[in-house]
DNA sequence: CGCCCGACCTGAGAGC
DNA sequence: TGCTCTCAGGTCGGGC
């Protein structure tokens, strides 16, 4: 699901949607995700106002104080902002409502609801249930087991050529598959990997340590270069991924490779390409990626 | 340590 | 229509 694309738009809509908002109360309606939700979430919630929120590769962090609220979207999560339910009498005729929130979102899956000071609300919805959400004490934050390992940010000026080259150095994996390790470098999932290298001509098979030095520097670069145009996009919807209006992102027209197989390649019209790498369905261009 | 694989879940789409 | 099969944007833990 969300990459680091799509959680960093949803951040930035959310702090202008909830940031001084205080959590009135916390409704778990569905506590089994990849790991409970602590059921004393709501207790610890309440009272406080969100200061902000942050990102760490794929994860969010609602400033609380002292504490901060870690939530991961997993593959098929979403967090939607909500305007107070409407009365009954205000519900909009059957068959009426079309575009707007989450209207594709099935309400069987939203399993918490943070309901804040305005009546608005957040709402947690997560169809497969892989996603996170977990309270961390502040000064504990960044020695969480979620976080302790992550490499730099794909965006941070860390992720560059001499330290890609450091982490490829003897390692036989596909780049890939080197580039979706979170504890190389953070934020990068299945689509903008294959992306990325698309962008820079590299073949996703590749084994890491048998790149040459301008691959590498193209990779760095084109990562960067990617994400910054996925995220002025609103990211990727490539399936039912919406952002905090309960919109589909305007990246996936955009994509090159990811989920064209057997398609034109848009740059030379070669037929693109599959293969599974890591248990994963990799795209590439035949011909423009060596 | 590096690498591979299955597990965790539900739903959409393809094929019969 | 309805069944069965495969696949899906991500981790995580176990085995070698």
């Amino acid at each position: 699901m969300p990459e680091l694309p799509e959680v960093e738009s949803l951040r930035l809509l959310l702090n202008l949607a909830v940031a001084g908002r205080v959590i009135d109360r916390v409704e778990i309606r569905e506590p089994r995700l990849r790991r409970l939700i602590d059921l004393q979430l709501s207790k610890a919630l309440s009272g406080r106002s969100i200061r902000g929120i942050e990102r760490r590769a794929k994860y969010l962090l609602f400033d609380l104080g002292e504490v901060v609220l870690l939530i991961h979207l997993g593959m098929s999560g979403s967090l939607t902002h909500r305007k107070a339910p409407r009365a009954f009498s205000d519900a909009e005729p059957a068959g009426g409502g079309h575009d707007s929130i989450a209207a594709r979102l099935d309400p069987r899956h939203d399993h918490v609801r943070f309901v804040l000071d305005d009546s608005s609300e957040l709402v947690y919805n997560d169809p497969r249930r892989f996603g996170l959400i977990k309270l961390l004490p502040r000064a504990e934050a960044n020695a969480a087991d979620e976080l302790k390992e992550l490499g730099p940010d794909a965006l941070d000026e860390k992720f560059n050529e001499a330290y890609l080259t450091v982490k490829a150095r003897g390692r036989r994996v596909a780049i890939k598959n080197l580039l979706m390790d979170q504890r190389v470098v953070a934020g990068l999932g299945n689509i903008y990997a294959a992306e990325a290298l698309f962008r820079a001509g590299v073949r996703p098979g590749r084994r890491a340590a048998g790149l040459k030095r301008s691959e590498i520097c193209r990779i760095v670069g084109a990562t960067a270069d990617l994400l910054k145009d996925a995220i002025g996009a609103g990211g990727t919807s490539f399936r039912n991924y919406l952002d905090a209006r309960g919109r589909p992102g305007r990246f996936s027209s955009r994509l090159m490779v990811y989920g064209r197989a057997g398609e034109r390649c848009y740059v030379c019209s070669t037929l693109i390409r599959t293969r599974v790498l890591g248990q994963r369905s990799s795209f590439y261009c035949p011909r423009c990626q060596e």
